[in-house]
Formats: C-alpha cells, sequence, structure tokens
DNA sequence: AAACCCTTCACCCGAAAGTATGATTTGCAT
DNA sequence: ATGCAAATCATACTTTCGGGTGAAGGGTTT
C-alpha cells in the first residue's frame, strides 16, 4: 500500500460532507412532495444509520486493505528472470562438477543423507563434499554456504 | 483458524438493532423536551450519519482484523528486482514479527548462537522461535524452511 | 476474571552436521 | 608411467540442530 494517507482523507473528508449534503437535501425534498408524514423518524434513522454504516465499514475496510489475507495464492515461484550459472566463478573456486550437485541439493532443503540417497553414495562421502564446499565457499555452515553461493550466483 | 462467522452476525445485528433502538428513543425524548425545534433536521442527520459512520469504520476494523472478509489479491509480481514481503501470507501461516526476524537472520547463515547475539536472547528462545517457524512453514531443517520462505516470497 | 497469543527461557535427549585424517580407485594429462 | 585431481568411503570426535515439554510474564480479547 504506497499512497498517501493524508491526501485521501481530505478527499473522503469532501465526498463525505457532499453526500451527507445531497443526502439533507433529498429527504427534504420527498418529505414535502411525496411521502411526507406517513415515514417516521425512526425510518429516516434507520436509513441513515444503515446508509453510513456501509460507509463506515467501506472506510474501515480501505483503510485496512493491507490486512485482507488470501486464502488460496499458491507462488507458481519463479516467474523471475532466467538464472544463468556463472562458471567462471565455480571454475574459480574451484567447485567440482560433483560439489555443485551436493551444493544444488543443499541449497534446496535436503539432509545429507537424503543428498546421500539421491546421489547413490555413502553419506561420509557427502560430508566430504560439503566440508570441501565450505571451505571453498568461505562458510562455516550450510545456510551460509548457500547465501554465499546465491552472491556468486551460483544458485538462483 | 476459522471460526463461526453466523453467530458473530446475529450478535452484531441484535446490537445494532438495540443500539439503534436506544438512539430513537433519545432522540425523541430530547426532541419533546429540552431541545425541540431549535437543532433541524439536518443536525440529527449529521449527528446520526457520523455515529454510525463510526461503528462502520469499527465494524470494518474488526471485520477484517477477524479475517473474516478474504479478497484475494494475486498480484502479477512486476519483473523488476525489488523485493516485495508478502505479509499476507505472513499472517496466513501465523509467523509473527520475531519469528520472521529469526527467519531472515537464519537465512542470511547465521548459526542459532549468533542470531541469540544478534538479538539480545538466549539460544533456547531462538532455539523456540526456529521450531515454531519450522512447524509454520512445514520444514523439517533450516535450510527447508529459507526454501520454502523463498518461494513463499517471504525471503528475497 | 478468564482465555489466548507472543516472547522469553530452561532442560533433556537424540539426530544431524561439521572437522580431521587417512585410504582407495579412476581418469586424464604430462 | 607417473603425477595429480576428483570421487569415493571410513573412523572418530565435537558442535550444532531439532523435538518435546513446561513455564513465567506481558498484552490483548472476550
Amino acid at each position: 500500500m504506497q499512497f498517501s494517507i493524508l491526501a485521501n482523507v481530505k478527499r473522503i473528508i469532501i465526498w463525505y460532507g457532499l453526500a451527507l449534503a445531497i443526502l439533507v437535501f433529498l429527504l427534504k425534498f420527498l418529505e414535502y412532495r411525496y411521502i411526507v408524514r406517513d415515514l417516521s423518524l425512526e425510518f429516516y434513522l434507520g436509513v441513515i444509520a444503515v446508509l453510513f454504516t456501509t460507509v463506515g465499514i467501506w472506510l474501515g475496510l480501505k483503510l485496512t486493505r493491507k490486512k485482507v489475507i488470501t486464502i488460496s495464492a499458491p507462488q507458481p515461484s519463479p516467474p523471475d528472470t532466467i538464472f544463468q550459472l556463472d562458471e567462471q566463478i565455480l571454475q574459480q573456486k574451484g567447485i567440482s562438477k560433483r560439489e555443485y550437485k551436493v551444493l544444488e541439493l543443499m541449497a534446496k532443503g535436503h539432509s545429507n543423507q537424503e543428498i546421500a540417497d539421491k546421489l547413490f553414495v555413502s553419506l561420509n562421502t557427502i560430508k566430504t563434499h560439503t566440508s570441501n564446499l565450505f571451505i571453498k565457499l568461505e562458510a562455516k555452515r550450510r545456510t551460509q554456504a548457500i547465501e554465499r553461493a546465491k552472491q556468486l550466483r551460483l544458485l538462483p
């Protein structure tokens, strides 16, 4: 929500006053022409109340529109710019193909065991790869390695 | 979190009618006692209008706060690179401010201890936050939580 | 006042991650 | 063939994570 609230308030007040004036005029007009005394004060009050409650609700909604939630809006993830791997940096950092594969799976949130299963190697092998990755990416943790890799355009 | 809308509406209507009745009574009473014809119809209308606009705004706020009304607003997500946090999803997932702060620092590659130091709280507190985050993001690991959060547009 | 959420913190325990070191095999280049 | 990097695996050990549970205080809503 990026618009001036103050600017809008002024307009709202103007509209508010205008609506009120028109309404009063309309009622006066009707009162002395057609309906006259058939309708009691209670009726008028009711009409006004309902009308302005509606206005109020509308205002309330408008003012807090940002808080309205969406029930189902699954983001179809990346409509982003097409990711282009920077292989130069890959070579520059001395990251091998296998290590990069591990890095990818790591970034997807897989555990070492899951990566091992996916690549049909042992857990220890993955540990070795990750350890080497951390050294080459100057990271202490996998989350740090992932962040580093994204900054280096090694990951989308 | 869903709850009975109908039950609330019934109560609101009752209160609404009651307030209206009381107001009418009050006005009638005043009309024939003290103020009488000094005040014009316009004045009454104005008072009623303002009053019920207030009620309306209050209602609007209450309704939106309770998330009863849902208006889907699927944003097309402009091709620019500026990250726009999707607060709707944040609320939808029930992620608190503190939890989000932790999530941010987590995504930057910090350990729980580092996050604790940065936020001046204990390690155990961060552990609680992360645990709750994993539940809310349906993740088993921090790397998975980060990946999930990025897909949900909660993180750049 | 009661119910509820957020934030904070604690303790325990098991699982996963990370460190260090060493070994074997394979493919590729000198 | 020799040397070397890559890939594989192992053992042992430390650190970090994560799950489960409980609880206290502050704030808001009912």
